[in-house]
DNA sequence: TGAATAGTGTCTTTCAGACAATATGCC
DNA sequence: GGCATATTGTCTGAAAGACACTATTCA
C-alpha cells in the first residue's frame, strides 16, 4: 500500500517546551531570539533533542532544567505537531512540552539559567518562528482549562503563599476578576491546602496568613 | 551539550490507532494479532507510517479508513509514546491517535475493512503486545472524561438515534447507570440536538422519537 | 489615625440527584 | 388487553454567584 519512499519511517525529532511563568502580574512565555535562518531575528521556542536512553518526560526535564535551573518544575505533554509545511528546512515532527516556572516570594520569576532567554507576556506576544505561536495558543488553552479543574496553580506559586496571590494567579490565568469571597469559600471547600503558623508582613497593612498545598502531586477535582 | 551519538534526531516513527466502537452493548476496541516476533501471537493496535506529504492528523485518517471503510469518523491525537524501552526492536516512537466508529441502527459496529481485525471488549481485554494496554487505558480515561463535558457521544452513534440510545452510550463508557429522567432533562438543557418527525419502531411497542445533533462538529459545554 | 490589604456570611439562583406514573404502538 | 418501551415533573440538597463590612498591622 505504502511506498517506502512516501513513508516517514525515519523522521526527525524534536522537542520544544513552552515554558510560563507569571511575573509582573502578566502570564509570560520563554522564548529565545534566532540568530539565522529560516526565520532569523524572531522569536522562538526552546527545544532540544531526545536522547536514545531517556523518555520523551525525561527528555523536555531535562531541556527545562538546562533551561531554568530549575530541576522539579511541573510539566506535561502537550500534542505532537507533524504538518510537512510546518518547517520549509525538512521534515520534522515536534512533542511539545508545557511547563510552569514558580514565582518566587517576591512574585518574580524563579531564577533562569540560559541568558539567552526571555519571558515575554501572552498578551502582545509578536509572532513566534515556524509554528510555535500555534503552540503557545495551544498551551494557553490547555493551562486555562486545567487550571479551572485542577491544582495545576501549585507550579506557578512558592512553597508557601497568600491566598491573595493564589487568587491572583486564577485571574491572570482567566483574564477575569474572581469575587474573593467566593474564591476562598471554594478553595476551603476543597481542602488541599494547609494553613501555617506564618504570616507574611509586606507592607504596612494586616499580615496574611501562608498556606501551602497538602501534597506536591497534582490532584483533579472534576 | 548534547553528543550527537546520543541524541535521537532520527527516531523510528510510528502511528498507532485506537479505534472504539460499541457492539452488544459493550465498548470494544479494535486489534489484530501479530504474527510474528516480538509479541507474536499477542493482539496489538492497529498502525501504519506517516507519509512526507501529509499530517499526522491526516495520517491517522488514512489509516483508520484503511482499517475500518470509513473516512469520516471521530479522531483525536491521544499521546506521543517514546519510552525507550517501550520497544525491544529498537527505538520507536509511538504517536497514538484515538478514533469512534459509529453503530449503525442496528446498534451493531459499521463496516470494518480488514478481516485481520477484532473489536474486543475493554472489559476483560488480554495484555497486549508492547506498550499497547497502557495505549487502550489512557483512550479510555480520555474517552471517560470527554463524554461528560463535550458531544464526543456523537461520533459512537448513527446520524439518527433514539435517546436511549444515547443513554446507553453514555452508560456503557462510563459504565454505571444513570436515570432517565435526569439524563433527558440535562440533554434537554443543552440545547444540541434536534427530534425529527421520525420515528424508529423497533418491536411491539411504542416508537421512539429519532433525534440528530444539529452540528456534525464536536461541541464541548464546559 | 490613615492607608492598605486580610478576612469573613447571607441570600438567591442554578444544577444534580432521587424518585414513579402515564402514554403509545404492536401483537 | 397485554407487553414493552417512550415520555414526563417534583422535591431536595449542594454548589455557584452576587454582594459589603470589619480586622489588623505599620508608618
Amino acid at each position: 500500500m505504502i511506498k517506502t519512499s512516501e513513508a516517514l519511517h525515519q523522521a526527525g525529532i524534536t522537542l520544544r517546551v513552552i515554558v510560563f511563568t507569571i511575573e509582573d502580574e502578566q502570564l509570560k512565555v520563554i522564548v529565545t531570539k534566532r540568530t539565522t535562518d529560516p526565520f532569523k531575528g524572531f522569536y522562538n521556542l526552546p527545544g532540544g533533542f531526545i536522547r536514545k536512553t531517556e523518555s520523551l518526560e525525561q527528555a523536555s526535564m531535562r531541556t527545562i532544567a538546562e533551561l531554568t535551573g530549575e530541576s522539579d518544575v511541573y510539566s506535561e505533554q502537550l500534542y505532537t505537531f507533524g504538518d510537512p509545511d510546518r518547517d520549509s528546512n525538512g521534515w520534522w515532527i515536534t512533542v511539545a512540552y508545557f511547563a510552569l516556572l514558580p514565582q518566587d516570594k517576591n512574585g518574580t520569576a524563579a531564577y533562569r539559567n540560559d541568558p539567552a532567554c526571555i519571558a515575554l507576556p501572552i498578551e502582545k506576544l509578536p509572532k513566534l518562528a515556524f509554528d510555535h505561536s500555534s503552540m503557545v495558543e495551544y498551551a494557553v488553552a490547555r493551562l486555562q482549562a486545567k487550571i479551572q479543574y485542577s491544582t495545576i496553580a501549585q507550579g506557578l506559586l512558592p512553597e508557601k503563599f497568600r491566598l491573595t496571590s493564589l487568587q491572583r494567579i486564577y485571574e491572570i490565568i482567566l483574564a477575569k476578576k474572581l469575587d474573593k469571597r467566593n474564591f476562598r469559600k471554594k478553595i476551603a471547600s476543597l481542602k488541599l491546602l494547609e494553613a501555617l503558623n506564618e504570616k507574611e508582613i509586606v507592607g504596612r497593612h494586616r499580615p496574611a496568613t501562608l498556606y501551602k498545598f497538602k501534597t506536591k502531586e497534582q490532584v483533579i477535582f472534576g
